[in-house]
RNA sequence: GGCCCCGUCGUCUAGCGGCCUAGGACGCUGCCCUCUCAAGGCAGUAGCGCCGGUUCAAAUCCGGUCGGGGCUACCA
């Protein structure tokens, strides 16, 4: 039987890096096994549930790169993958289990569901609701039916024990007496999470459930459901959640978690496939810098680490520098000259492309996040109007400055050959002549041309920016020095 | 409270009874390289939560304990 795995989150939110990981688990694992990785909306909250999130879902999925073989939008043999439109589905099955007395319509009420919980909680016992407020069959009226206050659960045979083994986690036993009759049908007929999703995967023919460890005490409702349905349990495999720098489960307040702001940040998708995989599995050896096509190979679905994993932004952030230096220069510019030009406010002229090309290579490696491009560019395609306060007060400030300043204008005027290697020669010529260091001598003319002491590499930069750019913007800092 | 999961450097992890004086990566520190910043090279830093048990031998197996996390909705 081939392998049909399926990512199928709810559109109650934006995607987010827990998901994401979730998503690649199921999506490597799919093709590890040339099964199929489908993506299914489990939107049957209808309060919380919105177009926005769904399309920002689908939106990072393919940013990511996780391209589904079946689901929404690009579809399959079962329909749109969107629960919301499947509601008669469920009805029908929930009829079905009514009949067969493995549900029934229930009557408690939230306010006497919480006084029995709150009495087995001081008793110590399990607080699963086990059906024992429900009125006698015999007293239920057609009023009470039509009233729509009832909802339907799920009879969970006690007692009894559910036993399966997990992916990651193993062999895995629960209690009857620890699980809820559960709703499968809310008071006003509409499906829950528990039902729709058991009769999806049966139904999609799902033979293995890769999802979050929040998920772990749920599954043997899932499995009762859809043994009570008469189809075959698929495996099922729990990956830990991921945590905050505090241990606590990632949210909103450690930071971002959306994939839009990683990817508004700067972040690379490649970095973040990578990065992402390596949070709770091990590609076997010391490897660290992976490959999408190298991780389907290696991912069996063994080897998933079973304790929680800390989201490290600051290896993120290492792992997405590794990647740009990566590209070609060609990749570079693609995604850089966009930024380039935003950050402009214009597009950029054919000399400034050749420009732009040419320090290329010296930003590439020297960028960690795509969005510190344009700050790192910016210099050579307008002149600084201001200049950093702290680089000013640090080299420009100092009896070399002037000396500096003054012997590059008079040995660069003269330079015949404007190329890296003669202004080298030729600063350096200046700096031999007044006994000055590099670090010294060489600080004030960065720090005029580019307005700060940290710069791409000073003599790349000077050849880029042309002579006539340069030694205007050395007299123009000249100018102000006291 | 009940049930469940988890516990190796600060972080992600390798480790599946002897190969471990515990390996790799990020971070951090120092040095080298060097026109700044990066990148790179080298070196260093730091860990098996604790207590018992099994065994000739335990990070590895067992029990307990402590700590962290999840679930406990007509959310998913």
């Amino acid at each position: 039987m081939s392998v049909r795995v399926r990512f199928a989150p709810s559109p109650t939110g934006y995607l987010h890096v827990g998901a994401a990981r979730t998503a690649l688990f199921n999506y490597l694992f799919a093709h590890h096994f040339d099964g199929t990785f489908i993506l299914r909306s489990d939107d049957t909250d209808a309060e919380r549930s919105t177009a926005a999130f769904q399309t920002d879902i689908l939106e990072h999925m393919r940013w990511l790169g996780l391209a589904w073989d079946e689901g929404i939008e690009v579809g399959g043999p079962h329909g749109t993958y969107k629960q919301s439109d499947r509601y008669d589905r469920y009805r029908e099955v929930a009829m079905q289990l009514l009949q067969e007395d493995r549900a029934y319509y229930s009557f408690v009420t939230p306010d006497q569901l919480n006084v029995f919980k709150q009495r087995a909680r001081n008793a110590g016992t399990s607080p699963a609701y086990d059906g024992t407020l429900e009125p006698d069959p015999s007293q239920i009226s057609r009023s009470m039916l039509e009233g729509g206050q009832a909802t339907i659960r799920f009879r969970v045979p006690r007692p009894g024990i559910t036993h399966f083994i997990d992916m990651v986690r193993g062999e895995m036993v629960f209690e009857h007496a620890q699980v809820d009759d559960f709703v499968i049908m809310r008071s006003d007929f509409t499906p829950t999470y528990h039902l729709a999703s058991t009769v999806d995967d049966v139904d999609y023919g799902i033979t293995h459930v890769i999802r979050g460890e929040d998920l772990l005490s749920s599954t043997p409702k899932h499995i009762l459901l859809t043994e009570a349905l008469g189809s075959d349990r698929a495996t099922y495999g729990h990956l830990s959640l991921l945590m905050g720098p505090d241990g606590k489960k990632l949210s909103k307040r450690h930071g971002d978690t959306a994939l839009s702001a990683y990817r508004e940040a700067g972040y690379v998708p490649e970095a973040m496939n990578n990065y992402l995989a390596l949070l709770g599995w091990s590609p076997g050896d010391d490897e660290t810098i992976i490959s999408v096509s190298e991780m389907i190979e290696r991912f069996d679905g063994t080897s998933i680490s079973r304790n929680p994993a800390v989201f490290d932004q600051g290896k993120l952030a290492w792992m997405n520098g590794v990647y740009i230096r990566e590209m070609s220069d060609d990749d570079f510019i693609e995604v850089a000259q966009p930024r380039v030009e935003a950050d402009l406010g214009r597009a950029l002229t054919e000399e400034e492309i050749g420009s732009f090309a040419a320090l290329t290579p010296l930003i590439k490696e020297r960028t960690k996040l795509l969005s510190e491009i344009e700050g790192q560019a910016r210099f050579a395609f307008v002149a600084p109007t201001t200049y950093d306060e702290a680089s000013w007060s640090k080299v420009m400030e100092t009896p070399e400055a002037a000396i500096a300043l003054d012997g590059a204008t008079a040995a660069l005027e003269s330079l015949e050959n404007w190329s890296t290697e003669a202004i080298d020669e030729a600063l350096r010529g200046v700096l031999e002549a007044n006994e000055m260091s590099a670090r010294k001598g060489l600080q004030p003319i960065r720090v005029a041309i580019s307005g700060s002491t940290v710069s791409p590499p000073l003599f790349e930069s000077i050849e880029i920016l042309g002579k006539d750019e340069t030694l205007e913007r050395i007299r123009r800092a000249r100018d102000l020095l006291t």
